[in-house]
Order: structure tokens, then C-alpha cells, then sequence
DNA sequence: TCCATGATTGTTGTA
DNA sequence: TACAACAATCATGGA
């Protein structure tokens, strides 16, 4: 990006359809519409930093070029700070400056005579004030969120960044929300308008001024990358079926001027893998979100709110910008969010798994899909999740107790109540599941014994195959032996999860038991006392020959 | 280190 | 009516 001067915007492109896209790629990293370029600009090669900013946020396309706008011939004065990334002006009207590769040849700019008249519909367009409202940025951005907790940050960040990247004051943003709301209501903009001008909040990336603020340096990496500002694949540069006729004039329009069209890399659409969504287990536990997920979920509806028109790209942008200017505490709390909920998530993947190694077991005809790990959704039954996974940020993927529907425990309780008590006392357990039993855990031993088995399951996957072979109890005992001391191949599907969450949960969990399960041992032993008078679990495994799985 | 995947929300199109 | 696709962006995990 080098400091190309505003005439490089072919004029003849101006007076056309043409979508932004057609426009030198150098000119597009400004993303400014052109309609809101001076023709006096134009005309006298002043510098691209005097085309005004407030309009940064819109999505005009080219075509809307409002006459009045250019007869608006403002004067700068040129001790305004400078808002746009092309400082120096080099080179008048073809005259060769600014030239960095291939893509700068020199323009003739051929004089630029208004419409006299405006069209009707584009009157509202027309922008009021005369002013350039260039703001110093870097005056307030950097301290600007410090004394907010994070939580306060994203619509204190938006507001702020809306105005810090239009570069307007707070006051002024509605003039941007109500000239966006207009483009919605005359031109659907982003949809239906292949004439787009594909405006990214990233648009103040070039800025050599060290008074941009860090969100807009960083905001500049986006565009660099891209190359574009409308990048490849994205709508505005997708052809429509409306587009043939531009794309004739365009090519015409490169004929005439010899200028190449604008690389195959950026017009064409990237050519998209169609990513196939694979079938997800309605039952199966939802990842947990990553922290800019979350702060996308806390940040959009502000976004939103404030400028009703913007479109899920606008908004990822703004969240982006928001992001990376979000200071590292902000984040770090959004971080400690996910850590917790990754956490759960694995609690509930365990045991996820564990119902789903327990169910193909019953069902051996899906055993196969089991063991490729493809869950679908005729795999489980219907039911309702049997873990509720509320995606609540703060507290997700809640996996206590209350969190089980007691039907569906109980549907695979039943005669299995004490099916695994010992077992689970004597294998190692999920640090978590043989934690302290909560206080519900009394009313409903069930659950707790059904989780545990769960967790039996996944863990000691052998056991239960013996189990559910009804093998007598001998055999049960040396299942057990052998898999706590030599983890079969079947246990590997699970190791991984196991170890991850040893090492995500492990040590911190605050109930951490010890390696023998002493603890849960004993409340086993006070459930089994009262709920079989000691003849479950008092030392004689007789009663272990009940059915210690489904049957 | 790079790449694929999935997550965010809302709209649109399709089965 | 339900679901998939899509948009821009980032985080994450695996190769």
C-alpha cells in the first residue's frame, strides 16, 4: 500500500455500475465509496485524506454517486488531523506517482461532469453537513477502556469504535445509522445490490499516522491480508445473474483503458470446498464456545442495536476490531470462561460417551458407527438430551445433579441400581463425579450411581462387557483386575478423553478424590446400607450378580 | 506452522 | 416447517 493518490479512481469507473470491485485494488484498501470522493478531488488531485470519513460505515454502492455531493466542494484545512491512510500525494492525474507494482499504471483522468440533478431517491443520500470530521483518535482511544470492567466493555467499546473507525464523535452516529437505514430501505445493500460497495470497518489499516489507535492498526491486518477489501467469495464479488451485463461494461471499460482486469484472485470467487455438515447427535454435548465466540455473543446485540443495517459481516468486523482491541484482562476473563466451560464439556463428552458405549452395547447392530465414531442421530433414542447443555457462558454445560432429567436417568437405572456401586468405588473415577455428592444426591442416589456408571463405563469399558455378558462374579472381579492393570485396546477410544480430562480437571477440581475413591466409597456404603441393608456392598459381591447393566 | 473445522447471529432458500 | 447455507472473523486442534 503505498500513497496513491485519489486520482487513480477511474473516473470512467465513476460514471458507471461498475462495483467497487473494478476499482484498482490499492484504491479499494481505502474502502472508501466514491461517492463520497470530491470531484474537485478527482479533478485536482488533492489528496485521498480529504474524502470524508463519516461515510466509512456505509455500503453505497457505486452508482449512488450523489451529484450534489460532488458539487460539494469543500475546503480542508490542513491542519485537520489526517483520517486516511494516504498521506502524501503523489503524482497528479496520471501523472505516475504512487506507481508499487503492477497493479498502479497511471491513469488519465479525464474531467468529471457532474449530473446536474441528483436522482430522486438518492436525495436523502445527500449528506448535509459540509464539514470533514476528522477526529484525532489516538487522543482517547487507547485509555478509553481501561477503567470499564469487561463486561461494561463491549457496548462501551462499540460506541466507541463506531465513532473511532467513522471517525465521529458519539453524537454522530446516528447520522451513520440513519444513512444506513436509508440504504436498507432503497437499496437492499448487501443482498440484492451486485453493485456493492463492500464497506468493511477495516478500513483505516493503512494508517501511518502513529496516532491511530491500536484497534486500527490492528484492524488494518484483516484488509492487508485480504488484499481486498472485498475480498474473494464474498457477495459483493460474486457474480450475479444481473452481472453480465456489468461485467461487459467492464470489460469494455478495460479495454478502453487497457487497464487489466483486476487480478483473477480477488474477482474471482474463491472456490469453496462444499464443507459438509455432518449429522450431529442432538445428545452429544456442544463444544464449548471459544472466548471470542463469547464475546461475539455479548458484543453482537449491542452492535446490533446501534446500527440495525449492519450486516453479519459488518458485525463480525466490528466484533473483530473489538476483540483485538479488548484488553488483555477482558479477554482473559472471557478466556477463563471457556476454560470452564471446556472443563464441563469434557464432563459431559465422558458421559456422553459412556451412554452411547453403554446403548450399542444393548444394540449391538450399531456397534459399528459407535466404534467409527460417527453418532448420529438415529443412534440414540429419542429422547430429549439426556445432559442439558444449556450454552450459558457463565455457567455451561451444567452437569450436576439437577441437571439430569430424572426420567431419562431413571430409564437407564432400573434394575441396574446397584449394578456398579463397588466397581466404581475400586476404579479410578472422574475427579468430579466422585466429588463430594452434592446435597440432592441423598434424595436421588440413583443419579449419582447412574453418572457413575457412566463413568464406569467410559473408563473401564471391559468391565462392562463382562457385565453385560452376565458373567458370574468371578469373572467380573478379573475383568476389572485386568483392566485397571492393562487398559484394553477397547479403553483407547476413551483414553484420550480421559487423559484430557485428568489433565483439564485433575487437580482442581475441589473434590478431587483420592486415586482409591475413598469418598465416594463411602457414601456408597451409606447409600447401600440403607438401600439394601449391607447385602450390596458389605463385602459380599453375591448381590453383584444382579444385572449390572441393560439388559 | 499451516490448515480445517466450528462457533457466533440472522436471513434466505430449499426440501 | 425445519434445516442448510452463507456471511467475516477468531480460536482451537490436528497434521
Amino acid at each position: 500500500m503505498t500513497n496513491l493518490p485519489i486520482s487513480y479512481i477511474k473516473p470512467t469507473v465513476l460514471m458507471t455500475n461498475l462495483p467497487i470491485s473494478y476499482i484498482k485494488p490499492t484504491v479499494l484498501m481505502t474502502n472508501l465509496p466514491i461517492s463520497y470522493i470530491k470531484p474537485t478531488v478527482l479533478m485536482t488531485n488533492l489528496p485521498i485524506r480529504y474524502i470524508k470519513p463519516t461515510v466509512l460505515m456505509t455500503n453505497l454502492p457505486i452508482r449512488y454517486i450523489i451529484p450534489t455531493e460532488l458539487m460539494a466542494v469543500h475546503t480542508i484545512s490542513h491542519h485537520l488531523p489526517l483520517c486516511l491512510s494516504f498521506q502524501s500525494y503523489s503524482g497528479q492525474g496520471g501523472g505516475g506517482g504512487g506507481g508499487n507494482g503492477a497493479g498502479d499504471e497511471d491513469y488519465e483522468i479525464p474531467p468529471i461532469t457532474p449530473p446536474n440533478h441528483a436522482e430522486p431517491s438518492l436525495l436523502h443520500l445527500m449528506d448535509p453537513e459540509s464539514g470533514y470530521l476528522c477526529h484525532s483518535l489516538g487522543a482517547h482511544h487507547n485509555g478509553l477502556l481501561n477503567p470499564y470492567s469487561y463486561q461494561e466493555l463491549p457496548a462501551l467499546m462499540m460506541s466507541n469504535m463506531l465513532a473511532q473507525e467513522g471517525h465521529l464523535p458519539s453524537s454522530q452516529m446516528p447520522s451513520i445509522q440513519e444513512m444506513t437505514r436509508h440504504d436498507g430501505s432503497h437499496y437492499d445493500l448487501s443482498r440484492h445490490n451486485p453493485h456493492l460497495i463492500n464497506m468493511s470497518p477495516r478500513i483505516l489499516s493503512h494508517q501511518p499516522m502513529s496516532a491511530l489507535s491500536q484497534l486500527n492498526s490492528q484492524v488494518g491486518r484483516s484488509a492487508l491480508t485480504h488484499g481486498s477489501p472485498s475480498p474473494p467469495g464474498s457477495k459483493s464479488a460474486t457474480p450475479s445473474p444481473s452481472s453480465s451485463t456489468q461485467e461487459e461494461e467492464t470489460d469494455s471499460h478495460h479495454k478502453m483503458t487497457g487497464e487489466k482486469r483486476p487480478s483473477s484472485e480477488m474477482m474471482k470467487p474463491k472456490t469453496k470446498p462444499q464443507k459438509k455438515k455432518k449429522k450431529k447427535d442432538p445428545n452429544e454435548p456442544s463444544k464449548p464456545v471459544s472466548a471470542y465466540a463469547l464475546f461475539f455473543r455479548d458484543t453482537q446485540a449491542a452492535i446490533k442495536s446501534s446500527n440495525p443495517n449492519a450486516t453479519f459481516g459488518d458485525v463480525s468486523k466490528i466484533v473483530a476490531s473489538m476483540w483485538d482491541s479488548l484488553g488483555e484482562e477482558a479477554k482473559q476473563g472471557y478466556k477463563r470462561k471457556t476454560e470452564a466451560a471446556k472443563k464441563e464439556y469434557l464432563k459431559a463428552l465422558a458421559t456422553y460417551r459412556a451412554t452411547l458405549v453403554t446403548k450399542n452395547y444393548n444394540d449391538p447392530v450399531e456397534t459399528k458407527s459407535i466404534q467409527t465414531n460417527q453418532p448420529s442421530s438415529h443412534m440414540m433414542p429419542p429422547n430429549p438430551p439426556l445432559y442439558s447443555v444449556p450454552p450459558q457462558p457463565s455457567s455451561p454445560y451444567s452437569l450436576g445433579p439437577g441437571g439430569f432429567p430424572l426420567s431419562d436417568m431413571q430409564g437407564y437405572a432400573g434394575a441396574t441400581r446397584h449394578a456398579l456401586s463397588r466397581t466404581l468405588s475400586q476404579s479410578q473415577m472422574l475427579p468430579s463425579i466422585s466429588a463430594s455428592p452434592p446435597s440432592s444426591f441423598q434424595i436421588s442416589p440413583p443419579l449419582h450411581q447412574q453418572l457413575s456408571m457412566h463413568q464406569n463405563s467410559l473408563l473401564n469399558q471391559p468391565i462392562r462387557m463382562q457385565h453385560g455378558q452376565s458373567q458370574p462374579i468371578i469373572s467380573h472381579q478379573m475383568g476389572l483386575q485386568a483392566s485397571l492393570h492393562s487398559p484394553p485396546p477397547g479403553q483407547q477410544g476413551f483414553s484420550h478423553l480421559q487423559s484430557e480430562y485428568h489433565k483439564s480437571v485433575g487437580s482442581q477440581s475441589p473434590g478431587a478424590p483420592n486415586p482409591g475413591g475413598r469418598q465416594n466409597h463411602e457414601w456408597e456404603s451409606e447409600y447401600c446400607d440403607r438401600e439394601c441393608g449391607g447385602n450390596h456392598c458389605s463385602g459380599s459381591m453375591i448381590a453383584r450378580d444382579k444385572p449390572l447393566y441393560l439388559t
